[in-house]
DNA sequence: AGTTACTGTGTATGGCCTACGCGTTTTAGT
DNA sequence: ACTAAAACGCGTAGGCCATACACAGTAACT
């Protein structure tokens, strides 16, 4: 599997190509945008650089991808690149702007989605696809909220996306809405399942007796995906909470008929996404531009 | 305002109180989730603690609200309180239960949820007033995923939600994945506003020349307020984006009448609630617990 | 050639969290 | 009442972290 981040645009001078969208849009940007679409300038004068963005983007996603995001250090970067620390600085503003390309370097790859697939199908690979990455790059997550300004990549998710909706006929805004409630739900359902999986492999290593640091490799996958990641929780009300204080969380569990919670494991993703592409839907049929009844 | 961190829960034993709702649910819990429900054994040998938990985290809500998570150190916590830093540990095993306990703290308070308001409203109001919990506190959002565990205040919540979704006729665990779909819906309806907002601030302060750290409140609320979110979005289409490689985007764009992207402020919360609601209760009517409506 | 700009490096600063050991204060047990 | 144990707050120190700044070397432009 080899990560692409962003091609180098080489010799893109940073003059704005035809058809601009919108009027009066020619305003200041932050650098760290600028520098997202490659609007350096490509001055040669001193030696060849040896070393480059891309590289050490690439080297932290490994990083990442293996020790999490507080082993992302311009040290460790630096050592894995074969650089010192302050090398990294002659490429990249800081750790700020890092953590941007990374951010967009991991949205790189776009998912496949069949022209003519439908807007539900169509729009639910899409989320699906992107909740899918938050899973498998869990560190995306913890990334500060200012690490996602539109980069190449993004924007060209936000494209496939309007690519889908092409033949709804709703003005470009309800479509942005749309799209941009799917991504907030994104965020949400993949921090859910980290977060309830950090959950199992805790009460896997608290069951075996392990130490803290032990790496998940060491454990069982299956005892892993059979933990209830409700466990905690039942836990805490079972020993701690008492009827009076919260009343109805115990009626609700003593009416429960098996009185144990079930983990949804893979099927918590399906029924969030049917819940909101059935409000999606919904929407769509109340702008009229869906044909009404089932 | 003050802020009502968990009262002390004095002389609480680790025993369960009667009326466990599950059987086997009595396993280790992770020592942070001990320690938030005041589980500590209240020995007393030593001198009378000057310092508390409670004092400390409260003096850490302050520093967040005021300066953001990055200011809130062991160092500058100690100097808030007036004690030295290494005196914070004997109430606190470190930084990372520290934000445990701040994480609950937030959600000391409750919404207040007419009876019988029914059960649309009733989750609309509950949704809402976490959305504006976590707007009013960005910090929040970037505590780290770990410092979620299920403690008092948050539990409250959720009987909360159970209480607003009593008359429904569903199996708890029903109940529970809906209640969790919203809260999923929270995080990313609140971190979307911030970072809307964020970028809104940006683009005043770079427009009025302003240098970079340039505290927020001598900024033009009203500027802020009227500064269009999409702004970036938009310079960047226009500046680096061509039709070729977003083709979609472009023929949105185009298409649409007045060419130029509307900021939606808090009708979106709106927009968001809207169709997750929807989503909700067309699961609620395939469940067939809602009457089968127009 | 001389100038200029750019590269990678070394050193140093100031922040952070926290392990460890010390003196002191209070209580439990005898 | 006396002793021993335990808890409190503090000082020091160590190991990370990001990065400002000055420097030596190199390649291109004039």
């Amino acid at each position: 599997m080899s990560i692409n981040t962003t091609p180098e645009p080489a010799e893109q001078p940073p003059v704005p190509p035809g058809q601009p969208p919108g009027p009066g849009a020619t305003r200041e940007l932050p650098a760290v945008v600028q520098r997202l679409w490659g609007a350096a300038a490509p001055r040669r004068r001193g030696p060849k650089p040896a070393l480059s963005a891309a590289q050490i983007v690439q080297a932290a996603l490994v990083l990442a991808d293996a020790e999490g995001l507080a082993a992302v250090s311009m040290a460790r970067i630096a050592d894995a690149v074969g650089y010192t620390p302050m090398a990294l600085y002659r490429h990249v503003s800081g750790k700020e702007e890092l953590l941007v390309l990374m951010s967009d370097a991991v949205a790189a790859e776009l998912p496949d989605i069949p022209a003519g697939i439908g807007w539900r199908a169509g729009l639910e690979r899409w989320t699906r696809a992107q909740i899918e990455l938050g899973i498998a790059r869990p560190w995306m997550l913890e990334l500060p909220l200012s690490a996602a300004p539109p980069g190449p990549n993004r924007v060209r998710w936000i494209d496939q996306a309007f690519g889908v909706l092409r033949p709804i006929d709703l003005p470009a805004d309800a479509k942005l809405a749309v799209i941009g409630l799917l991504a907030q739900h994104v965020l949400g359902e993949s921090r859910v399942h980290i977060e309830s999986r950090r959950a199992a492999v805790q009460q896997v290593l608290r069951e075996s007796g392990l130490p803290d640091g032990t790496p998940e490799s060491e454990l069982d996958p299956a005892a892993i995906d059979a933990a209830n990641p409700y466990a905690d929780f039942e836990t805490v009300l079972s020993r701690y909470a008492d009827p009076t204080m919260y009343p109805n969380l115990f009626e609700a569990f003593a009416t429960w008929p098996d009185n144990s919670l079930i983990a949804h494991s893979e099927d918590d993703i399906a029924f969030g996404m049917a819940v909101v592409l059935d409000g999606v839907e919904a929407f769509l049929r109340r702008c009229g531009v869906l044909p009404d009844g089932p």
